[in-house]
DNA sequence: ACATTTAGTTGACAAAATCAACTAATTATG
DNA sequence: CATAATTAGTTGATTTTGTCAACTAAATGT
């Protein structure tokens, strides 16, 4: 790998950074911060499951985590009950309006993408796609 | 674009999210925090060059900028004199220690980035920068 | 000349994240 | 079996990060 790739990387990394940022402060224009919405995403898709296995995925300090269950607790997006198999987790799941106010940002987000992307050509968006596939891929077997 | 375009997009952001951060965690093994990382690799780039201009490039609250200048200044790494064009504004300056730190983050960044892909084969790299590549060039026809 | 804008600073605050101590339940080990 | 070590989750304290608004002083526009 010669000096020229590398920069080549870390100039890709700054712009997809720039990117990124861009969709997740749009997230911001929901009443949920971008790590609740993260909790929300992980949860949705792994329900019903503990807080120690959404930690698993979203990668966070186990109090804070703590916090924002309290929190999605307070406002009804989400109901615990005691774990049978272990009896220090809860078992969580999103309420029907924790599920909504989940579809909600959801498809804001995806709305999102879409208007980013809106100039594009189907021609363009094919080859992003597959772009991103090859990416995705070829790091897949790097990463750990 | 289809539902599953979208879906896909998304995917990879959520993917290349997490690379983006294990890129930035690892900058934090150094004495400087990410943002002050990103005014270091600005200033270093744009220097001579007055804060207002960093501001364009790296997209903070002027005053959190003031307090991290000014921080650099405290701890040697820059040096400021005001400008000759404008008297409201100073022009700052890397000091020799500013830019030997820079250097010292930046290749310990690059040398993440070559540790992190050193199980790749030369092609797949070549693929990986193609890809990086080809994304950045379609999605800056986009962005804006 | 005066109003408006711009560069930068500062204080007050809010949000995000970390750390360590703690309880209670579970699992491992002699 | 007993007890040590680990794990799930909570909480308080604190730090880090980032935002907002008010302010000074210089520059620019009218």
């Amino acid at each position: 790998m010669t000096e020229k790739d590398i920069q080549k990387i870390r100039d890709f990394n700054r712009f997809y950074t720039n990117i990124i940022g861009l969709v997740d402060n749009h997230i911001l224009d929901s009443p949920y911060s971008l790590p609740e919405a993260r909790v929300l995403y992980e949860m949705y898709h792994h329900q019903p499951c503990t807080a120690s296995e959404v930690i698993l995925s979203v990668k966070m300090d186990k109090g804070y985590l703590s916090r924002i269950i309290k929190s999605f607790k307070k406002s009804g997006l989400i109901k615990s009950k005691p774990s049978k198999e272990d009896g220090r987790a809860l078992l969580l799941v999103l309420t029907s309006k924790g599920n909504s106010e989940f579809d909600k940002i959801n498809s804001a987000s995806a709305n999102q993408i879409e208007s980013l992307l809106s100039r594009l050509s189907a021609e363009k968006i094919k080859e992003l796609i597959h772009c991103m596939d090859r990416l995705k891929r070829i790091l897949t077997t790097t990463e750990q």
